[in-house]
DNA sequence: TACTAAGCTCTTTTT
DNA sequence: GAGCTTAGTA
C-alpha cells in the first residue's frame, strides 16, 4: 500500500496496514518492541481522521499510565478532540459506564470501591460472624476463590449448582465456601459497594438484563480497541465482545509471548481463539523489533522457544548486535544490591547516562529492599513502583474512609475503620453489638446509628454513638454546598484527625501529618483541575484515587532509576536493565514449578523482563538470600541455562555451577530453629525498628554497654544498658536527639562468607 | 479501653 | 522480616 495520508510516515508498512485496516475485526499480534503503542496511537487518530467523533470510540488500555500517555500522543496529531476518546482500563472505564447506570441495578450513583484490603476485612468478619475458623477459613484464601469465580462468570447463585466446586470445598474442609461468597456479595449490595473484579462483572450483568443499556452503549462505540488483549479474562472477553456485535469494528492487540496474568483470570486462550470468533478476522504481525540490539532480541528468542504453547512469529531486528548478557553471581542478597547499585554507579559516568535510563527488575516486590540500601548509600535517586503506595498507607486510608462514609454513609468497611479512630470511646464489643443489631434488623449499621437510642443493648456507649452520628451527619450535608476540597478540609479538622497526627511528634507521627497534608493538597489539585471534563465532586474523586495504581502517582523529579516487578514492566523500555534474583524457586517462583502452563508462564515473565532492555541486559543471582529472617541457600534459576550461551558473558563458569552455600550441622548448640550457623552471631534489631532501614550498617554487629551507635532515624546514641530475655535483647539507648528508647535486638541467624 | 510485649503466620504477580 | 493477633497490664 503506498497511497496513504502524511501523518501515517512515521509507520513502516505492516503498522502502516494495520493502522489503516479500520473495519471489521482486527487482531494486530505484535512483538517486543515492534511499535504496537505506535501502531494503536495512529490507528485512532486515523479514525478520527476519517470523519468519526473522538466519543465514539473506545480503548481499553491495561494500565492508567497507558491511556494517558496514548491520549497525550493522539492530541498531538488530531488536536484538542483527542480529550473526548472513552479510554482507559477496564476497570476505570466501565467504573465510569457503573456510575451512569448504578441506579438500574440497585447501586447508588455514588457507590464506593472495596479495594482488596476492604474486601478482606469483610470475608473476615463474615466468617466470624458465622463462627467459622478463620484458620481454615483464609480471607485471602476466600477473596481469591470469590475473585476467580467472578472473573470466570460464575455468581454466588450459580456457585451452589456445581457440584464439582462444593464437592472440591467439601473436600477441602470448607464446605460453607458458597455461604460465605453468597454472603459478601449480599453484604457488597448493602453496602453500596463493589470490588475491583465486581466492576467487570456488574457490567456484564447491567448489558445482559438491559438490552437498551447495552443498545445504547453499542452505539456509541463505533470502533472499539482492546490493548494487551492477552491479558484479558472471560469476563472482560464476553462484555468486549457484547460490546462490538454491533458493528464488528472491534480490533485488539497483543502478544501470546507476554502472556502473564493467568492468575487474574487472564486467558491465552482469548488471543489464540480470536480467529474463531471472527471468521473474516483481519491479522497483522509486527516482528520488526525497533527497541533492543540483536544479541538481546536473539537472546530472547531463544527464551520463548522453550514454550510449546504459542503462536506462530518471527521476531528479528535489524539493530547492531550491542554488548553480551551479563550473568553476575554474588553471595547474598545484599550483595547482588551493591553490585548492582555499583554498576549502575560506573555505567552512568562511563556513558552519561542519566538516573531514569536503569531500571532494575525483580519477581516479586519484597525483593526491593536490598537495592534500596544500596542505592540510598551511592545517593542514586530511584523510585520503588508497587509495594505499599500512597493511598494504601494507613493515615490516607484513614482519611479516605471518613471521605468515603461522607459520600456513603453505607459503606460498612469505612465505618468500622474509623467509627473509633481517633478514639472516641466506641470499642471493640460495641462495635460487634453494631453488626449483630444491623444484620438482625437487616439494616445497615448507620441505621443502627441513626437510631441508637432504640436500642437497650447498645447500653451506655449510645451516648458515644450519636456524637459521631451527629459529626459524621454534618459533614453529609455539606455536600450539596461545598466543593470536595472544601469538605475534606472540614472534615480533616473535625474529625481531630489532622490534630491527632500533628500533636504526635514520633518520625513516624510527622510523616504521617506530612502524608495527610499532602492528601489534602492533592484534593485540592483535583478540584482545581480543569482539564477533563468529568465533575469534580467528592464521589468521583474517591472513585478515581480507587482505581490509581502507585505507577500513577507521579512526583516532580523524574530523573530516578526505576525498580518494579516485571508483572508492572509490562509495556515500558529502559537502556539498560537489571533482572535480579534469578534462582530457582524465586524465578521461576516455587509455586509455578510443578505444573507446565505455570512454567510456562513464568517463562513468558522472564521473556517480558529480557525484552525491556534496549542496550544492555544485566542477569543476577545470589547463592544465598533472607527468607523470614533466615539465611538460606539459593540454586541459580533454570531460565539461565535456558539462554543460548553464545549471547551471554560469564564470568565464573557455568551459571548453574557450584554453589557457594553449603548447609551445615543443624541445630547444634543454639537452641530451636538455629540451623546453619556457621560464622559468628550478629545481632539485629527486629520488631519497632528495621535493621536494615535504621542500623549504619558497621554498628549493627556489636551494641554492647557503653558503645556508642548510629541509628538513622534517632541519630547518634550511647548503649545504657542491655537486657536479656531468651531469644531476645533488649538495648536501652539515649540518643541525643529523642532521649532514651529502648530497641529490641534479635539474634539473626547469619552466617558470614569468607 | 488503651497500650505493650510476645507469639504466630505468611510469601508471587495487580486492577 | 513484617504485619497482625493475643495476652497481660495499667
Amino acid at each position: 500500500m503506498s497511497d496513504h495520508p502524511p501523518y501515517l510516515d512515521q509507520l513502516n508498512e505492516t503498522q502502516r496496514e494495520a493502522a489503516m485496516c479500520i473495519n471489521g475485526p482486527v487482531m494486530i499480534i505484535a512483538g517486543a518492541g515492534s511499535g504496537k503503542t505506535r501502531v494503536l496511537t495512529y490507528r485512532i487518530a486515523h479514525i478520527i481522521r476519517q470523519g468519526t467523533d473522538a466519543f465514539n470510540i473506545l480503548a481499553l488500555t491495561f494500565t492508567n499510565k497507558a491511556a494517558r500517555e496514548m491520549k497525550a500522543r493522539i492530541e498531538k496529531v488530531v488536536g484538542p478532540e483527542a480529550k473526548n476518546l472513552w479510554m482507559g482500563t477496564f476497570h476505570s472505564v466501565f467504573a465510569k459506564i457503573l456510575r451512569i447506570e448504578a441506579e438500574r441495578i440497585g447501586f447508588p450513583k455514588d457507590f464506593t470501591i472495596y479495594d482488596t484490603d476492604d474486601a478482606k476485612s469483610l470475608i473476615k468478619t463474615i466468617v466470624k460472624e458465622m463462627n467459622l475458623d478463620d484458620k481454615l477459613y483464609k480471607p485471602g484464601l476466600i477473596y481469591n476463590r470469590i475473585s476467580n469465580c467472578k472473573n470466570s462468570l460464575i455468581t454466588s447463585k450459580e456457585y451452589i449448582s456445581i457440584p464439582e466446586l462444593l464437592e472440591a470445598d467439601s473436600s477441602s474442609g470448607r464446605p460453607l465456601l458458597s455461604k460465605i461468597f453468597a454472603s459478601y456479595q449480599a453484604r457488597c449490595f448493602k453496602a453500596g459497594a463493589m470490588d475491583f473484579d465486581d466492576l467487570l462483572v456488574n457490567t456484564y450483568q447491567l448489558f445482559k438484563r438491559y438490552p437498551d443499556v447495552l443498545y445504547k452503549y453499542q452505539h456509541k462505540f463505533k470502533y472499539i480497541m482492546v490493548d494487551e488483549y492477552q491479558d484479558t479474562n472471560l469476563c472482560q472477553y464476553m462484555i468486549v465482545k457484547s460490546l462490538a456485535s454491533m458493528y464488528e469494528n472491534i480490533c485488539v492487540v497483543g502478544d501470546d509471548s507476554q502472556s502473564i496474568y493467568s492468575f487474574r483470570g487472564a486467558s491465552i486462550q482469548n488471543i489464540l481463539n480470536f480467529e474463531k470468533d471472527y471468521p473474516d478476522l483481519h491479522v497483522f504481525k509486527l516482528e520488526h523489533n525497533y527497541r533492543s540490539t540483536s544479541n538481546i532480541v536473539n537472546a530472547s528468542s531463544s527464551i520463548i522457544a522453550k514454550n510449546k504453547e504459542k503462536l506462530d512469529k518471527k521476531i528479528f531486528t535489524n539493530n547492531q548486535e550491542g554488548e553480551k548478557i551479563k550473568v553476575v553471581r554474588t553471595l547474598s542478597d545484599n550483595e547482588e544490591g551493591r553490585m548492582v547499585a555499583q554498576s549502575i554507579f560506573e555505567e552512568k559516568n562511563q556513558k552519561q547516562l542519566a538516573n531514569a535510563d536503569f531500571a532494575i527488575l525483580y519477581r516479586t516486590n519484597a525483593q526491593s529492599r536490598a537495592f534500596e540500601e544500596a542505592l540510598r548509600k551511592m545517593n542514586i535517586p530511584y523510585r520503588v513502583y508497587g509495594g505499599t503506595s500512597f493511598y494504601q498507607r494507613k493515615e490516607i486510608k484513614d482519611m479516605i474512609s471518613y471521605l468515603r462514609l461522607v459520600v456513603n454513609p453505607n459503606d460498612e468497611e469505612a465505618l468500622k475503620r474509623i467509627i473509633n479512630y481517633p478514639a472516641r470511646k466506641i470499642g471493640a464489643t460495641t462495635i460487634d453489638k453494631l453488626l449483630v443489631l444491623a444484620s438482625e434488623n437487616n439494616v445497615g449499621i448507620w441505621d443502627i446509628l441513626k437510631n441508637a437510642h432504640q436500642y437497650p443493648l447498645l447500653g451506655s456507649a449510645v451516648a458515644h454513638l450519636r456524637d459521631f452520628y451527629i459529626m459524621m451527619s454534618s459533614f453529609q450535608t455539606m455536600l450539596t454546598s461545598k466543593n470536595a476540597y472544601e469538605i475534606a478540609e472540614y472534615v480533616a479538622k473535625q474529625s481531630t484527625l489532622l490534630k491527632t497526627l500533628y500533636e504526635d511528634k514520633t518520625v513516624e507521627g510527622v510523616s504521617k501529618h506530612e502524608n495527610l497534608i499532602e492528601l489534602l493538597n492533592a484534593i485540592k489539585e483535583f478540584t482545581e483541575d480543569d482539564t477533563n471534563e468529568n465533575e469534580k465532586t467528592l464521589s468521583v474523586f474517591l472513585q478515581d484515587i480507587a482505581l490509581l495504581t502507585d505507577a500513577d502517582k507521579e512526583d516532580g523529579i523524574t530523573d530516578k532509576v526505576v525498580m518494579m516487578t516485571i508483572h508492572s514492566s509490562k509495556g515500558l523500555e529502559f537502556k539498560h536493565v537489571y533482572v535480579v534474583g534469578l534462582e530457582e524457586n524465586l524465578f521461576p517462583s516455587q509455586l509455578s514449578l510443578n505444573s507446565r502452563p505455570e512454567l510456562e508462564e513464568e517463562r513468558r515473565l522472564f521473556y517480558v523482563a529480557v525484552t525491556r532492555a534496549e542496550e544492555k541486559l544485566t542477569l543476577s543471582f545470589a547463592t544465598s538470600r533472607f527468607k523470614y529472617g533466615n539465611l538460606i541457600p539459593c540454586e541459580p534459576s533454570r531460565f539461565l541455562d535456558e539462554i543460548d550461551s553464545k549471547y551471554l558473558e560469564i564470568s565464573y563458569g557455568n551459571a548453574r555451577q557450584e554453589p557457594m552455600f553449603q548447609e551445615k550441622e543443624k541445630d547444634k548448640g543454639f537452641g530451636k530453629g538455629y540451623g546453619m550457623m556457621v560464622g559468628k552471631q550478629v545481632a539485629r534489631p527486629t520488631p519497632q525498628i528495621k535493621v536494615s532501614e535504621n542500623f549504619k550498617e558497621s554498628n549493627t554487629a556489636d551494641i554492647q554497654e557503653g558503645n556508642t551507635i548510629e541509628h538513622q532515624r534517632f541519630g547518634m546514641g550511647k548503649v545504657v544498658k542491655l537486657q536479656d530475655s531468651g531469644d531476645n535483647k533488649k538495648a536501652i539507648i539515649e540518643f541525643d536527639e529523642v532521649g532514651q528508647k529502648t530497641l529490641v535486638l534479635k539474634f539473626a541467624k547469619l552466617m558470614i562468607h569468607h
